[in-house]
DNA sequence: TTACTTTTGCTAACACTGTTAGGTAAAGGA
DNA sequence: TCCTTTACCTAACAGTGTTAGCAAAAGTAA
């Protein structure tokens, strides 16, 4: 490999990137609705084409983006769940931290949803299911299994999706239709309906 | 007011509704994302000017599904209210029916809460939250009461939006990563998320 | 019936989308 | 120097929502 090819991939991957920022930027500003081609190509002083010589279309680039959002995610969930070994704290601590993820990440958040950016299939950039299932099944089977309720495994097949419902139905609901509540009152719903959630599980 | 002009404003209508039936009808078929003016325009066999002299743009449209969205989901919960006078029952039957009405109207679901026709600011359209508010408020209230943990109406208000969050983030996950596990299986997980949630309120 | 006004509907355009065909000029390799 | 490949652009196609302006029809009044 010649030094002159070197720094072609090397050119061509930070045109890639510049491609990506730009419209992250162009995103944070105006929202995934205003997301163009066109705008892209403007603020990166090319042409409209020049795009796609790096990405197929504009889907490969929501779903770069998307990519980008469970990688996050998923990092920040994995390390709420090491700040502890107890059960309960682990989901109370990545109930925290994918609340404040959502919050945090307004953008990947409505991307990876769908709330914000439809025309695109997200699910071709989801992580394996198991990668979440994971992060929650063990705390979960454990507690149930503490409380000594037959079958702790399918028992926290059923939690595992009431789980998620409770923090995904929260948070796209607060997005949906922005509170006229208070920050504070939303993070005291959050905690009631975790807390209430664990509680059940015990008993 | 003259015969004739009687019978404009019946064509006026008439027309109106044939726009919004055939608008239904494209929607259904192919979904949220290929309604467009023309292709309207084209089904009921006129120019595509006129549908501007019936709303004032495809806004005007979506909202007025969304009006029709809320107003049936609004008259499902109440007669699934009206089904008993046991306050666990009543939220029960509400789940239900909602849960119901999400997947026997899809596209109704799927406008109301953006996740298909994303253009469009449905708040315009939602009734009052104290609708829906007032439906599920009550008994819960009733069953904090009886329960006897104080302070019944601000637990109940924590809990009301619990409750929501658990429908619409079960619905809105298999919506959007539609399941892979069976329609049975998927009954089971709101049964036992909202008897779960019941029980919790009574103890 | 005639003259005027209102309503109805159309064609054609504007300003945007995503996407691509085809050509030009520069860069790299022989 | 010649040739090939890459980089880049202009211009277009097929869509989107929306509107200006005109022609014909329908209704009203004399």
């Amino acid at each position: 490999m010649s030094i002159i090819a070197e720094r072609r991939i090397r050119e061509k991957e930070a045109m890639r990137t510049n491609i990506l920022t730009t419209a992250w930027q162009i995103v944070k500003e105006e929202g995934w609705q205003s997301l163009s081609i066109r705008k892209i190509a403007d603020a990166i002083q090319y042409s409209v084409p020049v795009i796609y010589d790096y990405f197929d279309n504009k889907e490969a680039i929501l779903l770069e983006f998307g990519k980008q959002g469970f990688e996050l995610v998923i990092k920040k969930l994995k390390s709420a769940k090491a700040s502890s070994t107890d059960p309960a704290e682990q989901l109370k601590a990545i109930a925290d931290a994918y609340w404040a993820f959502a919050f945090r990440n307004k953008e990947y958040y409505q991307l990876m949803w769908g709330m914000g950016a439809p025309t695109c299939e997200m699910d071709k950039c989801m992580p394996e299911r198991s990668v979440f299932r994971d992060l929650v099944m063990g705390p979960m089977i454990e507690i149930i299994e503490k409380a000594k309720h037959g079958d702790a495994e399918t028992n926290a097949c059923l939690k595992y999706h009431t789980f998620w419902s409770i923090l995904h139905g929260l948070i796209s609901i607060k997005m949906v239709a922005p509170a006229d509540d208070t920050e504070q009152l939303n993070k005291l719903v959050l905690d009631d309906a975790i807390t209430g959630f664990i509680k059940n599980l015990k008993s």
